[in-house]
DNA sequence: CTCGTATGATCGTCTGACAATCGGTTGGTG
DNA sequence: CACCAACCGATTGTCAGACGATCATACGAG
């Protein structure tokens, strides 16, 4: 696996105005987003003092921080050596997408026994919008937004804080797999036809058929997600990881103005 | 809901020896035990200075693990207003019992596939021990420990650290519920019998019953945990929560020699 | 060339401090 | 006596600085 200590800097820019929340949410959505969409690469260190002088923060707020991500097993600590985003073997991401299928299908039934009328809408809309994505070819970043528009509406209308709390940790997990996945050729467009038989299913209140359905759509994901990372992987040469580029740090200072 | 302030003492009492490991991980086990076998009850605040007495740590060390334990969905926190052991609702509950029973049939496939003639065997046992616990009434507690053995088991024999560590998640979660399902009448005689007849399942290779079984089991046991919760959350007169003496704090100081 | 040690980078933990905020108490007022 | 407002105490959120422990690595001795 890669060690990946070059792109150390450059991943952050967003201004991020000064909100009146928890400071560390705000740093903490900020790392999120980061890992989920490879601005920090997995395998890379996240050393205290450097997001520290990065994100302005106090290392009491940043340690807080890498203790939830650590929770939610996005970052992997060693002791005394320190945190790195987690870079999910290829058991671990068969793992997750197992157990998204699982989680995920749950939540498509408990949406078709509870979602309101106005819900399963949103949900057609959804899939429109993302089929509309990928129909322009539009780049990865924003098609993914779309689908993310889908599950987002799917566990609104399971309607249970439980249930989303758990399956946004797993979703943030896969997340960067994702990106692969689904830049992969073809894969778009089968999503989009899964996707609207799975809406047509719900439409039906066919709640088996649709979690079943769901589950093949996962599956079908899974297999080509994994087949990339696979690739990318073994060939150590062809240098997989992104913006190698040593760029000097934007210094995003989230903190408010006090 | 029960806010419960009045037993903040008298919970900690196991002298826990110096341990050369990291601080905050002692101490969040012992919470995490504290918050399961309802030393710690659910609703109950968790003060950081009360905290940082009783346990003999830093203020520091306290927070990074009420951060994780909030990650874990063991507390929640009120902004501004600090944390409290989370209290399931009674929809909570249900969705933690549905998403262990996806989980966990899961990690019983996986055992079928993978685990070892050794693992096999050792499943037999902890069903065998679980049984004599069972036959011998012995009080919960002890019970409990016998039924966390065979999970222990399944988990170690499904070979996967990502499955493993999401399912301890749930896990972790249902535990405070476990202690008044498994007292029901009966319900622990019944689980015996799922049991038995899951390990069978898996000793004849056969994945699907196996899987199909265990989710009845826990089906049947969320059945009658909810059962008991809904009967413990509305009669508010006859108090439900435990040990309400102010003792004096034993003052267990889990700081290692130096 | 190998091995033990010096050195540096980081983490783990502690202490003390201070502003912001929430909840309840107190005291004034009609 | 009821009600509203200002006040005060308890707690959290965040920061700064310090120091020992530990691991990795570079370096110099043998």
């Amino acid at each position: 696996m890669p060690p990946a200590t070059p792109p150390s800097e450059g991943w952050n820019s967003k201004p991020l105005g000064r909100v009146a929340a928890p400071l560390r949410e705000q740093v903490g959505a900020l790392l999120r987003e980061a890992i989920a969409d490879l601005r920090l690469v997995p395998g890379q260190r996240l050393v205290e003092r450097e997001l520290v002088d990065q994100l302005g923060v106090s290392r009491t707020t940043v340690r807080e921080v890498l203790r939830e991500l650590t929770a939610e097993g996005l970052v992997s600590v060693v002791p005394n050596r320190g945190a790195v985003v987690t870079a999910p073997s290829l058991e671990d991401a068969r793992d997750l997408y197992d157990v998204r299928a699982s989680l995920e299908s749950l939540i498509v039934e408990r949406f078709c026994a509870r979602a309101a009328r106005s819900q399963v809408l949103r949900l057609g809309a959804a899939v429109d919008g993302f089929a509309e994505s990928v129909a322009e070819r539009q780049d990865i970043r924003s098609v993914l937004v779309t689908k993310d528009r889908i599950y987002e509406v799917l566990v609104e209308g399971a309607g249970s804080a439980a249930l989303r709390q758990i399956a946004d940790g797993i979703q943030a997990r896969v997340r960067m797999l994702r990106a692969t996945s689904m830049s992969a050729d073809g894969r778009a467009d089968a999503s989009v036809d899964e996707l609207r038989a799975i809406a047509a299913a719900i439409e039906a209140k066919d709640a088996v058929a649709a979690a079943s359905l769901y589950r093949d759509h996962i599956q079908a994901a899974s297999v080509t997600a994994l087949r990339n990372l696979k690739q990318s992987l073994s060939p150590d040469p062809p240098t997989t990881t992104t913006t190698p580029t040593t760029t000097t740090t934007p210094t995003t200072d989230v903190r408010r103005t006090r």
